[in-house]
DNA sequence: GATCATACATACCGGTTGGTATGCTGGTCA
DNA sequence: TGACCAGCATACCAACCGGTATGTATGATC
């Protein structure tokens, strides 16, 4: 296993392992053993604990952003863009194959809160408001578009779609999630709802982006 | 210091405590040190710390139930009562004295999951049904007064609510909360958009419930 | 072939965790 | 007056935590 290879096991396995739980609850260990790494491999690659948070957070949003351009690319029509958006959430925070929910680990960043680590605070809140500007871009581009109704501030739809999807995900998981069809439906209506999307929209738009496996 | 004393301040300390961060990372020792009991008082009225969790769950409800149903309560008004949840969850999720986020531990109550205890998730589950259901019966009182637009499927409006407001507090502990007003308007402009509520009527109802400090 | 840095592996550390075993103390009751 | 018991207080435990100190295998460089 190549150096770059064992960094890169350590940081989807921090991911994966802090995506199902929280920062607090998961141990070094655990992710070394998780990894099939050893600590001293651990703290050859990453000074602490927190250190391998942040790099795994910018690590998760590199992939996210690369998703999120295609979603958002200004070649799909504004209700296309939206359509998209939900469905990638959609796909984000439900495991289709296994009925679970996953909960996005730093997009719902909120989760891992309680921890004193200055750095990792920070990071969760470069990676919210990430979100949060893809979502002003797509309200932007609707309104534009001429699909919302009554006045918009789209600064604060923006962050109202970002608070709804923070909690989407604890939502799901405390609750369970019995049906991924119903989920989905509350994904699109919150965020109809939420931009304002004119009522002749509402699940008019084929998504164009990926396929649902839902 | 009585038996009933002793019980009662470990269970406020303890809601207090995980109020600020969450399960895992507050131990029963800090929850000791801070009620001012010692640790065979803790073992003496809870069999262990998953225990006592549930207890405090169980207290805070009680607590937030009276207030729920004062806020709801059907001498109000549909749209009184719609501002005074929207007031309530704000003077919940914001201490306007300190400027900072509280959380509400179990209302919000995903913000704590992650842990493996079953019993604990039993507790959570059950705290968030019970938002669920006050939101339903507003939801469908609302509908009753005629005050909401398009049709309504009340159960998915009152789920969307609640992961609104689940989101809540986690978007704004990462975030911070520069400003109260914002926060508020955020909150009043979420619920108006996500029930539905027609445009005549927002923010056109002076809140009857306690009194508003921020 | 000697040198040397990279990339680990192993063993260990002090501190903290949830939980327990036992001792003590003041009030209740026969 | 002595037995009894709820209601703690104190001391302690094994397990685990994040982090470190040190040893070692391996490939590149001169």
């Amino acid at each position: 296993m190549s150096a770059e290879e064992t960094r890169h096991r350590l940081l989807e396995t921090a991911l994966e392992l802090i995506w199902q739980s929280n920062y607090n609850s998961v141990g070094v260990n655990e992710i070394c053993k998780q990894a099939g790494v050893t600590k001293g491999g651990f703290y050859h690659h990453f000074e602490s604990k927190a250190h391998l948070f942040c790099a795994a957070s910018e690590h998760y949003w590199d992939n996210i952003k690369r998703e999120l351009d295609t979603v958002l690319s200004p070649v799909n029509t504004p209700l296309e863009q939206l359509e998209n958006l939900i469905l990638f959430i959609f796909r984000n925070k439900f495991n289709a194959e296994s009925a679970c929910v996953r909960g996005s680990p730093f997009f719902s960043a909120g989760l891992q809160t309680g921890c004193e680590e200055p750095m990792i605070n920070d990071s969760l809140q470069k990676m919210s408001q990430n979100g949060v500007k893809y979502n002003l871009a797509l309200v932007r581009s609707l309104m534009a578009g001429g699909y919302l109704e009554g006045e918009v501030e789209a600064e604060r739809v923006a962050r109202l779609l970002s608070q709804y999807v923070q909690g989407l995900a604890g939502f799901a998981r405390v609750n369970g999630c019995p049906c991924l069809e119903t989920s989905r439906k509350d994904i699109a209506e919150a965020f109809y709802r939420l931009t304002g999307l004119k009522r002749e929209y509402w699940f008019a738009t084929p998504p164009t982006w990926g396929t649902c496996k839902a």
